[in-house]
DNA sequence: CAAGATAGACAACCAGGTTCACTATTACCG
DNA sequence: CGGTAATAGTGAACCTGGTTGTCTATCTTG
């Protein structure tokens, strides 16, 4: 029967978690020959997938303007990540798709996400990891996607 | 004997659900007379606190350089939250303190993030929210303060 | 009392977002 | 079939909020 903590401290914590496992994930990203992969950039490659994508459908499922979304794919192609070659069927689009590194980025990210998980789990313990993941499931929305990640804090 | 979920979706399921509650504190400010507050407004409002501050003082708490500070008092300034006095013992400082509407504004953040986390706990189960918040203390540091949040999702 | 530290402010720059405007290409329809 | 409408990409101008560097005014201290 002990006293609720305050409402805001949820939301903090929240963040704080957040921000640890991407912290760490970029930490090790450095060490594995990513130095500059930033925290949007993981998340943006996984919205490009294997399949490709054009500026403006990335940015329909980011959730930004297309024209955001074609200054990110610049950034990401000037370090590497992908590439873009323009469609023969249809000479308006430009293809986006990810390079070797882009792919050896998202393969390690998905490894180090794993091991992190299992710190949490080694910590809190097997059962409440997969509470607290089925918990937030239940509040948050289903499509993991449409974060609108970039800006959203300053708007 | 389930299988654990991609490592991926934890720090994304921890963003969501910190992005529903400070989507719906807003939303429900601007209802209760307060449309301009921003995500990162009522943070660095808390961070002044009652006592007030300066802005090289804010800039160590919030883990930023005084002249983002200054520039961020300066928009709550204009916004009416906050308030800037010199201090008569030492004419260099300027102190930033909280106007009623600024101590407004977080007086009814607390109560509405206080409501949205019943909320919560009316759909996981109040054990589960309590359990929830007790595994992420034990995973993210004890300083509340130092999210860096202005500014790391690019850097 | 001179030298150093500190507070605040200004400028130039960067990242990433926005909207508006424009061209080139494709799709559709009378 | 051809003209109109829709779509893809790009550039420009602007906003926010961060950075560093520089400068002045004001303590503080040896």
């Amino acid at each position: 029967m002990s006293i609720d903590p305050p409402g805001f401290e949820l939301p903090l914590r929240l963040f704080l978690g957040f921000r640890v496992l991407i912290d760490e994930l970029h930490a090790e990203l450095a060490r594995q020959g990513h130095p500059h992969a930033r925290p949007m950039h993981g998340f943006v490659m996984q919205a490009i997938g294997t399949e490709g994508t054009t500026a403006v459908e990335l940015g329909r499922t980011l959730g930004v303007s297309k024209q955001a979304a074609g200054k990110t794919i610049e950034t990401l192609e000037r370090l590497g990540y992908v590439e873009r070659a323009r469609d023969h069927r249809d000479t308006r689009r430009k293809i986006v798709r990810l390079t070797p590194s882009g792919v050896d980025m998202l393969v390690r990210s998905a490894r180090i996400f794993d091991d992190l998980r299992a710190r949490w789990a080694a910590v809190i313990g097997d059962e409440r990891l997969r509470a607290l993941e089925a918990d937030l499931r239940k509040v948050t929305p289903q499509d993991v996607f449409r974060l609108d990640v970039p800006g959203w804090f300053g708007a």
